[in-house]
DNA sequence: CATGTTTTCTACACGACGTAGAACCTTTGG
DNA sequence: CCAAAGGTTCTACGTCGTGTAGAAAACATG
């Protein structure tokens, strides 16, 4: 249900509804109701804004696709009481290529 | 639930039980049954297995806490479209004693 | 103010989970 | 060999999160 967020900011509930419905099968399209309460929800729990001022409320993540799955990732380290040997495990099975992302972005957080 | 395998292994529905309702507040001992039902379920999930042979069954954790906790990272990051992006999310917020170990990590993997 | 639009309230089904009693199976002391 | 003790499975209930949406309330506007 997030996956929209990610992609463009501040959209009305129908215009979700209408993503929605464009991207899933003919017949699954929800109804405008439903994506106001799943919003709500996301609201209530901080992982959405919206303005309340404009009247067609706009609603847009407060965390880009990217940073929620960083602060995942974090909470899920967090509830290790081993954090160094979990990242170790995590070292140990990312791609070839993954870890030279890695390599280069712990070298960028050297300068500053 | 989980905590007690990743402390050591191998131990029977009441070994758990004791250890629970030692580890935990007085009143909060849950019944052999439950911890039983949770184990049941723990199994059919594939986190833990159980030798079905010896008569008081014993339970261990298939992955070690470590293990699991990378194996759920791998998966955070795997939902992810721009996985790159998150890890670098990632990596721009851990603590540079954190930072350090994954250096660390990195030059090991190279000597294989 | 009537009507169409937008939002909130209320509600239901479903599955995961913690919890445990009842019933069933196994072992073992007598 | 059998009954009691111990272990395991079955069944079940309450709670919570989530997808779903109708009914009702709040609003804007001609």
């Amino acid at each position: 249900m997030e996956q929209l967020w990610m992609g463009d900011s501040a959209l009305t509930a129908n215009e979700v509804r209408d993503r929605l419905a464009a991207a899933s099968a003919p017949g699954r399209a929800p109804a405008t109701t439903t994506v106001l309460t799943v919003l709500s929800r996301l609201e209530r729990k901080g992982f959405v804004g919206r303005s309340r001022d404009t009247r067609p409320h706009r609603y847009s993540a407060l965390l880009s696709r990217a940073e929620h799955t960083a602060e995942l990732m974090h909470e899920v380290l967090s509830a290790s009481s081993d954090r160094d040997a979990a990242l170790a495990r995590f070292v140990g099975t990312v791609s070839a290529g993954e870890a030279n992302t890695l390599r280069r972005l712990l070298d960028d957080l050297v300068r500053h």
